[in-house]
DNA sequence: ACGGTGATGAGACTAAGTCCCATCACTTGT
DNA sequence: ACAAGTGATGGGACTTAGTCTCATCACCGT
């Protein structure tokens, strides 16, 4: 047995080890959970992760972003819009993206896991303003998007915005069953859904 | 000459003046304007307004919402939308929300402040967050208002989106505007526009 | 064994936001 | 006129978010 098994940190067991992010990410949606956003401190989140506060804010812009990191919607969302067929429609190369958000972010095995974090935002106003913000600039991209395919700018804009209210219908459908449903076939539907009741207005 | 007239605080001519919430705002936007959000503190935009950062504080939940506080528009909206004729469509209720608030919030005269105020709020992102969280309680309120003229949800839902899409879009035409332009006016216009978008879609 | 590189920690620092308590101006009752 | 009450305010102590700098540590190649 070397002296070095007995240095202080590395008996710990958590620095040094990978997935720095990862373990904050998950420490902070656990305490979240338990305590509250408001009644976690960073360092409460560190701590459990095995680092410390510095490394938090190298890795997370600020306490709200730990919820948000991971996704990388943006590109996934922009790449399917412009993937879709030159003949599609607007709103069908919106539920292009629908698709494949269904297909690598909203599956069955990581339901569970969105739920928690949804409802963690859900109480807390701090988070649901980050989260309004990383919406609108999904909406933002999803039109250029759509301009980029040379639909008119307007019409991008109100495809964009029939797309994210049908993305947050379906959500909020898919997080509640109890059934594997998959998000894709939630999503057309709720797309249809919408699609029909601007009809009614 | 009484010993009253030399109390130090009285001869600042400032603190029990009235208005001391509006005093705050425009002393906030002033600063905001000058140096920027971030190289203003909250201690700076009391002293202008001649009072403390606990009175700051007492008139606004934090330093974002002083950019916010005025307006009292979600009832404004939710109003005209029960006031709207018994047969006027959805949209036709929110065009008429969207001429209330013509009427009574983009005034002519407030084109100027107001245009100032979203100058501000387009440079700093922790603005755009709180901005973006009261858009969606608009869109709440306005859908539980057309809930209540026996809209169907998901068709109210719709309604309240397009017509906040509307809004907006009529509101950077309208703030652009050197003419006096009327807000009820460009918006019933963009209202228009996006109902004839959402056929294209 | 040596030095370079990148991730980390510790601590000082600023500002937001909360809380408590004393002070002040104004009002009311006597 | 005066005393007590009321409501708005100021000040300062306190906690936490977030920034910044510097030293330390593990790992990798030489």
């Amino acid at each position: 047995m070397s002296s070095r098994d007995q240095v202080p940190y590395t008996v710990l067991m958590a620095r040094w080890e990978p997935n720095a992010a990862e373990r904050l990410a998950h420490a902070a949606l656990d305490l979240f959970a338990e305590r509250g956003y408001e009644n976690t401190t960073v360092i409460d989140i560190a701590q459990r992760a095995g680092l410390g506060k510095s490394t938090f804010f190298r890795h997370f812009q600020d306490k709200r972003e730990v919820l948000f990191g991971g996704s990388a919607m943006d590109g996934l969302l922009t790449e399917a819009i412009a993937a879709a067929p030159a003949t599609a429609t607007p709103l069908e190369a919106v539920a292009h993206a629908l698709d494949a958000a269904g297909r690598e972010v909203f599956t069955p095995a990581r339901r569970e896991f969105i739920a928690r974090r949804q409802a963690v935002i859900a109480a807390n106003p701090e988070l649901q303003e980050r989260e309004a913000l990383k919406n609108l600039a999904l909406i933002a991209s999803m039109t250029d998007a759509l301009k980029r395919r040379s639909v008119p700018d307007l019409t991008a804009r109100v495809a964009a915005e029939l797309g994210a209210l049908a993305s947050t219908i379906a959500f909020e459908r898919w997080s509640q069953t109890t059934t594997g449903a998959d998000f894709s076939e939630i999503a057309r539907q709720a797309l249809d859904d919408v699609q029909a009741s601007t009809a009614l207005c």
